[in-house]
DNA sequence: TAAATTAATTGTTTTGATTACATTATTAAC
DNA sequence: GTTAATAATGTAATCAAAACAATTAATTTA
């Protein structure tokens, strides 16, 4: 039994959320190599000796988007034996959410933003990672004001609210929305606002900077961080 | 790098609860092969080239316990590289709910039962495992009423209270517990009391055989299962 | 067999959170 | 200065959670 185990390969594959043209992104790569040559897949590489999981997973991101120290969770590993045609591959599956200002990614023939609502065919078994990203970001959202790692630094109500609606898909009501916005722990109200490119001009928010590590997913919940 | 990731190793490790004596207990089986001969460990075993994680953990559950189809859920991959001193295991750790009347394990020098509140000095990082499964087994409780798992068949309300006052680590008001209690969905009343051995006798409850299956977690919240 | 003991059972009030819902205010464009 | 577009705001109704004590049904003991 000792010998068999011996061929397992373990990668980490970091699904990068983002919003960007007022939809919810994924970023994919497309790949160069057999199996799956030319599909589309999250970013992802073989887990190194020498690092732990959320190192890898920290690398794979950087690699891909040039940014670290930005919310990263891992999500759930994948193992069945036949996700990968040629081999044995175990998967530990990250979620990453960014803002897509923070990124600057030359959207190329092989690498790009993808909506979550409108994916292309995917490698391996990752349509079914994504959507459970997805899953798992709702949750959060529940519990936490992360949508806030997905917006520009200073921010309006309604461009907050539209996070909210994207990740929970469904609308929300202005006023209780606001309401409940206004109370967050963290969210801080600056005395300045957009230039009214049209229209009235909005009130920016900003968030103060909670260190939100990627330690277990060991968050924050209502009530308990006072 | 793909010569280096040879050389990983994975196992699956199941944290497998119970109710026993008036405490919350978990199952450790004492090492007899170095590293940590002689320490308490919580049950593994190598990942088999031919099954997945689930059933991996579910083998592993059975080998130790005799007992399949009961609460298992995959509860997070450690990975540190330094957490195994002679090789790189990486392990995906699992935890199980069970119901001590199930399991006829004879307590032995090497396999047995331990409080959690008073745990032996453990192999690897198994204590951070057994620390996060109990933090995830009070996030399930929170949302749906997995404690009944944990219950005998046929249990009291004074019973089901006790079991969520350990898992929550407080008190409960009698009251609320029980006015909650009763408008769960899939608990039925029964027409049977606790032979009275003492003192007033006690309405048996039991739950109706909701199929809750370890995939990812995919638990059924508040108001969505209607 | 009466009294004491032990645990089971039950309801109301208060409080806080969530939901539903429409108008006024501020700017730019014309 | 009128129009158009988006920002900003409050109140009533409903539901969930929390606080809180007396009565009932059995056994044990006197």
């Amino acid at each position: 039994m000792f010998n068999e185990t011996k061929t397992h390969e373990i990668t980490v594959d970091v699904v990068i959320l983002t919003i960007k043209n007022n939809a919810l992104q994924v970023l994919l790569v497309k790949r160069d190599n057999e199996p799956f040559k030319g599909k589309w897949a999250i970013p992802g590489g073989y887990v190194r000796l020498s690092e732990n999981l959320d190192e890898a997973a920290v690398r794979v991101l950087k690699e891909k988007t040039q940014v670290d120290n930005i919310y990263l969770e891992q999500l759930y590993t994948f193992g069945d034996p036949l996700r990968h045609p040629n081999a044995r591959v175990i998967t530990c599956a990250y979620f990453a959410l960014v803002r897509s200002e923070d990124i600057r990614i030359e959207s190329s023939e092989n690498l790009g933003w993808h909506k979550v609502e409108d994916l292309p065919a995917l490698a391996f078994d990752h349509k079914e990672i994504i959507q459970y990203s997805l899953k798992r970001t709702r949750e959060r959202l529940e519990i936490c004001p992360v949508a806030y790692q997905l917006l520009p630094e200073k921010f309006t109500l309604t461009e907050m609210q539209k996070a909210y609606e994207l990740i929970m898909r469904k609308k929300l009501d202005k006023r209780n929305f606001r309401k409940k916005a206004t109370t967050t722990e963290g969210l801080i109200e600056l005395d300045e606002y957009t230039k009214s490119l049209s229209k009235r001009p909005a009130r920016l928010y900003t968030f103060e900077n909670i260190k939100l590590n990627s330690k277990r997913a060991h968050f924050i919940k209502k009530g308990e961080n006072k």
